[in-house]
Parts: C-alpha cells; structure tokens; sequence
DNA sequence: CCATTATTGATATTGACTATCAATATACTC
DNA sequence: GAGTATATTGATAGTCAATATCAATAATGG
C-alpha cells in the first residue's frame, strides 16, 4: 500500500487538530501537478480555474501548512518567492542562471560531506542547509 | 599608497556620472564601522545619530550602490535583510544557529573546488554563490 | 557665475504577505 | 442524526519593507 502526499496531508493534520477540507485537498492537488519551481500567482491561477471560489489567504494559509507537514520547500530567488515539492524528491540544490532565470537542480555528496566537517568544527549539529550557485547558462553565453 | 574603500566607491561614482556627496560620505563610514551583518533599521539608528538630516529612501539608495561598487553583500537569514563588508574581506560562507541567530564564518576551499566542477558540468560560468548551513549551535544545544 | 543634471528628503505608493472577523463547515459525543 | 465545540473560510483591512515620485537643492564642467 503506497503511502502518498494526501495521506501525509491528512495524518499532519490530524496530528495537529487541524482538518482535511476540499479547499487544502484542491490546493495540494493542484501544487503536486506542478513541475519544478512554482510561483505564488501561478499557483494561485491555476487552483482559480480548478475551484473559483478558494481565496489567495487561505492558499497562503494551506502553503504554509504544507511546508510544516515537509511536503513543500519555499526559495527566494532574484527577489521572487517559488515553491517546490518536497516529498519523494532527492534532496538537491540550485544552479540558477542569471541572465535568463533557470534553474538546474544537481546533488554533490562530497560537498554534502565537507558541509557535516564544517559543522561539527564549529559544533553545531547541521539541520539543513541551502546552496545556490549563480553563474551564466550555456544559451546565454552565446 | 593604500586605496581604500572611500576610493573605490568615489571612482565607482564617476565611472558611472554620478556624484560623490556627502551624505554618501556619511552613510559609506558609518557602514564601514559596523562588524559583521548589520540589519538596515540599525544602520538608519545610526546613521542618524550622525546626520538626522539623511532620510531613508537615501539610505536605500545609497546601500544599493555600495553593493553594484562591489563593497557591499545583502543577505536574507531568518527573513532579516542585512548588510555586510565584502571589500577586501575574505569570500565565505555562513552557519546560522536556528534557534539564537547567531552566524559563524566559515570558508572551505574544497566545497568551492566542488562548486566549480558542478558548473563546468552543466555548462554554467560561476559568477557567485550562497550557502547557508542552518543548524544548531553548542549554547542551544544544552 | 551659469547651465545642466544628479541628488535629496518627504511622502505616496507598491506588492507580498498576514490579521481580523462573521459566516460556515467539520469532527466529535451522545 | 442532532447538537456542540472548534477549526476554516473568503473578503478585506492592515502591515511592513522597499521603491517611485517630485519639487527643491546641490554638484559638476565649463
């Protein structure tokens, strides 16, 4: 029996006394056919056309939500706040050009290895971590 | 004969037909005796102990220049924008305590070396990077 | 000194996000 | 099911950092 993000969802909530409602049920659906990094309006067009009736706070309110229930992953780049799928997915960080905007996700063990050495030098137990590397894509070198 | 920043940012001005004033003046030395990331309110408490003239909106201005001169880094930890000193101050990276806040500096020459690899893979040219590793520090940890 | 153009401070505006609140929906108990 | 306690909702007002506007002023290059 797959265990999948609505079920999640839900037990999160229960957990929390908190309660499962067809406006956070359309507001998942809709963020889990999104690929990538998704911006707030996009998000916010798209649960539109599924369910008119679902107003922006309580699309905030049900992102937030998400986020504590580790199915979703807020960024901040060039200014713009996205979100992006957590569950199931690799943990990975952000190659982000700066010309155009896009994004290329990649994993580097050893870094992830340098980063826990870094952490018990200064003695901190390392809970999570972000690292974005800027630079110029190919496309847009030329 | 040493070129500090006030040089720097003088030519910087010029480069680009602008004027060096002396609110600028005021605003680049009251920066530069801050240590460490300073939050913009209390860089404006400051600043204003030195000129209560200066308004904020010059402020604003006058940080978003120092930072294309390349003097100065904006960073976002924990919602909070602050500044920091880049000139002439060692690239690094930053640990951030989850729970006190505090930021330790830290620099590793082998993730950098990581970094760079990632890049070429991808085909990106690397201009910058961010990492943060969140976690928690001893005094917490207790 | 003059003309040109950048700069300034006060303040209005923006835009993303959050708080408020009365109406409503959900979950629990019996 | 009915009844009750409590969470949720959408609309909208409010907040806050940052930016745009603009008339007055200051710096620059002749």
């Amino acid at each position: 029996m797959m265990i999948d993000e609505f079920d999640i969802f839900k037990d999160f909530l229960k957990q929390h006394s908190l309660r499962w409602t067809p406006q956070r049920k359309s507001i998942l659906k809709v963020f889990l056919e999104q690929k990538g990094h998704v911006p707030i309006d996009d998000l916010h067009k798209k649960i539109h056309a599924e369910d008119p009736t679902i107003g922006i706070a309580t699309l905030y309110r049900t992102m937030k939500l998400l986020m504590d229930a580790g199915l979703a992953e807020m960024h901040t780049f060039n200014e713009k706040t996205t979100y992006e799928r957590l569950y199931k997915v690799r943990h990975h960080d952000h190659l982000i050009c700066k010309v155009c905007g896009k994004t290329v996700e990649f994993e580097h063990p050893l870094i992830e290895k340098y980063q826990l050495e870094v952490c018990e030098l200064y003695g901190f137990a390392l809970k999570s971590h972000r690292m974005e590397l800027f630079g110029v894509c190919n496309e847009c070198q030329k």
